[in-house]
RNA sequence: CGCGGGGUGGAGCAGUUCGGUAGCUCGCCGGGCUCAUAACCCGGAGGUCGUAGGUUCAAAUCCUGCCCCCGCAA
């Protein structure tokens, strides 16, 4: 069976050349076109189009699928397509191109966060569990026929990141699982329940806004929006009017009273003794693992406060 | 030429305005105290102050070029 493989950042990539490697025969790979990235504006071939080139797959770079996108999807000879993270929608026409319509890869247990940026909510939201679901596309974002879904749980201290990396690895599984039946033709895809598609709320994409820390919140719920912005878009908050990532961090039990003493509970406010801890909502208490001063590379909470130890105080806002 | 911050012993910083051979909080090594310790005390090693050149009796500090890192904006 030939494939169509349509996707763009790094995950898509691992998943490609897992594909590749593990004997799928891939006609075709679709991706976004290269990027102006960062502050040289250097442009870059996205992930999956630098892992088509190195394993020679023919492929188009293009943000839609247009007239001429299509002809060369009809022309490839594939019977089905994979989209993982592609970045953009395929229209009825599209989806019809492939007699057996195209596979797409997504990081949630759907009809849970359905959207663009699903791993992030889970665990912004406090989810104890997620996983990948493999389903047909239809014309509705990430409403398809469910063939597949593996459960994980989200680990204590997990960020985005990491978490990613562990669905893509479940992604390629599920996905090398599903292929022969797909091409047996035995699957049977199951439709998503449609009130609770309308329910759920969405996993809309992250902007730099919502990695803005509220100190009132309490740490747990902090801790949730640390873990869940990195590594995009990264939480941050404000110091000394400048801009201060927090990259990781913990909440700490309720019952670790120690570090309060001889402290304001300021939210915001930090006290710093063997360990950097942030005075939140409720009384409730972050410790800081690993930050990053605007100018500076990230470094351990610890060192950064060592070299603030001439000040009498440290706030953040 | 989009705006801005920064490159000082292993880490994070101070010192640069008002030039005069390097400091703080840690780490590391050795010794001491202690039942013991991440605690405390004593001692020690470790730095071409990003790089090239200029000014000067003297440059981390002033002037010029270059390299590298990062935040914001895109």
């Amino acid at each position: 069976m030939n494939l169509v493989f349509a996707g763009t950042p790094q995950n898509a990539a691992a998943t490609l050349k897992a594909l590749h490697i593990s004997g799928s025969n891939i006609s075709l790979v679709i991706t976004r076109p290269d990027a102006a990235l960062g502050r040289k504006k250097i442009v870059t071939p996205s992930p999956v189009a630098q892992v088509a080139d190195d394993l020679g797959l023919p492929l188009i770079k293009t943000s839609s699928i247009d007239s001429q996108t299509l002809d060369a999807i009809r022309a490839s000879g594939a019977q089905l397509g994979v989209v993982v993270a592609y970045g953009a929608f395929l229209d009825s026409t599209s989806l019809n191109a492939l007699d057996k319509g195209w596979l797409n890869v997504h990081y949630s247990l759907l009809p849970h966060w359905r959207g663009a940026a699903p791993v992030q909510h889970a665990i912004l939201a406090g989810d104890r569990e997620t996983g990948v679901t493999v389903f047909k596309l239809d014309e509705g974002m990430d409403t398809g026929p469910v063939f597949l879904q593996v459960p994980t749980s989200i680990e204590p201290g997990e960020n985005s990141g990491r978490l990613l990396h562990r669905l893509t690895q479940l992604g390629i599984s599920a996905l090398l699982e599903l292929l022969p039946q797909i091409e047996a033709g035995i699957a049977q895809p199951k439709a998503q329940d449609q009130s609770l598609l309308k329910q759920l709320p969405l996993a809309n994409k992250l902007s730099r806004n919502d990695g803005a820390i509220d100190w009132s919140e309490t740490a747990p719920r902090i801790e949730n929006r640390v873990l869940a912005m990195n590594p995009e878009p990264m939480a941050w908050t404000n110091f000394e009017n400048e801009t201060f990532r927090i990259l990781d961090a913990r909440s700490l039990g309720a019952t670790d009273w120690s570090a309060l003493a001889e402290s304001s509970t300021v939210p915001g406010s930090v006290t710093v003794n063997e360990r950097v801890i942030v005075h939140c909502g409720g009384g409730t208490l972050l410790e800081l693992k690993e930050v990053q001063p605007a100018g500076k590379i990230p470094m351990s909470a610890i060192s950064w406060a060592r070299g603030q130890n001439s000040k009498a105080t440290v706030q953040f806002n």
